[in-house]
DNA sequence: GTCTATAATCGGATAGAC
DNA sequence: GTCTATCCGATTATAGAC
């Protein structure tokens, strides 16, 4: 595993939509499936390509190495990750931010728990591959809304507090539902979550965070 | 990987404290390194031997199969965390309950953050040995805390909600900092969080909560 | 109890036929 | 482009000397 190289290519191409790209894509999805419940390590090629349906050789023909398929399907994961990142951008209202933030982040955990699931289990082995993105994409978006936050607290819409631990709040309980699915699956019942049992935990989430970060009107003091 | 096998034996005999045990623990401190990095499968037992100390063979004659040897692990883990979820029973008081069990947990992931690790890592592969313990002890525990919690909504003390994703919550929260300890690490440039930075984020977490779900006097209203 | 040597198997990757 | 056959290193586990 090359240490921390610059993830390249972000949209690999979509010129010619189907000739390769079926196969490819058929791999990717067996790849982020085994990749999330084995981690870099402990995933096979042998094991992806068998979910994928194809020989082994034909896998290593597209993807020349485990670790190029890796990369591919992590990128993936950060352009996801990226895209839900903007929803903090929209209003500048810290109650509708946040609970658009908030609400954007449970959808990605409900929608794509393996995305989430492999950016765990690559944080856990010391992140080799996303290094990088940690230090600067990630890091520079972290300021950015640290900084927006605090001028919520200047302005007395949000109660003191280091901002940062509010994110890593809000990043830790979201993706609890996504890394954890076979957990909160277990306690309940052995059903997953349906429907309206997520739309009230995240309803939930939304109105505790907001309840415990959102300064009140203080004319009771 | 035999599936959901009871597991027995949470505190292996000490009547005899330092003939094996002195290279058991060693071999049980290297391993819990090794499978919190990399997961069950992704771990070697050569990688274990090597940060122990010892050759393979010797590995393998305290601890017969990979398999048992991660048991083990995983039963210290399951102990430990059973100790933790009694502070939740000293108060009555909803926030001196809470409060004690948020900063329970979060001293845990401070002081065995691969405990915490090894646990996700386990969840996300489908949890095939702590299957049982998620049923039954687990499951117990989480309804007793449900009821407890339902009393205190009934009092007035909490605002209405389901108490169980309160507690998700607060796993999720506090084993962020175990979990993705590298993460945040990163993002503090490269240097893990020291005893301020920890404390400051573990009163944070307190006061959030406690705000978000603690019902204030309604004189207001 | 401990370790060297090795058996048996698995996994990543490739050669080369089709 | 696709797949069968295979190489070779890594990995779990054991046999047997000390």
């Amino acid at each position: 595993m090359t240490p921390a190289t610059p993830l390249e290519s972000p949209l690999p191409d979509r010129s010619k939509p189907t000739i390769r790209s079926a196969k490819e894509q058929l791999i990717l999805d067996a790849a982020e499936k085994v990749f999330a419940e084995l981690g870099f390590k402990g995933a096979t090629t042998s094991e992806i390509a068998l979910r994928a349906g194809i020989p082994k050789a034909n896998l290593h023909y597209y993807f020349p190495t485990k670790e190029a398929l890796y990369r591919a399907v992590t990128e993936n994961v950060l352009t996801a990750w990226l895209a839900a990142a903007s929803s903090f951008d929209v209003n500048d209202d810290p109650a509708e931010a946040l609970a658009a933030y908030i609400g954007a982040k449970m959808d990605m955990a409900r929608t794509d728990p393996l995305g989430s699931k492999i950016w765990a289990s690559e944080i856990m082995r010391g992140a080799p591959v996303i290094e990088d993105f940690l230090h600067t994409t990630l890091a520079t978006w972290l300021a950015s809304r640290e900084a927006i936050i605090q001028s919520w607290i200047n302005k007395g819409l949000i109660v003191p507090m280091q901002p940062r631990y509010l994110i890593y709040l809000i990043w830790a309980a979201t993706q609890h539902y996504a890394d954890f699915d076979h957990q909160i699956t277990a306690l309940n019942g052995s059903a997953p979550l349906d429907d309206a049992a997520f739309t009230t935990a995240k309803t939930q989430l939304i109105t505790t965070l907001l309840r415990g970060v959102l300064n009140v009107a203080k004319s009771d003091t």
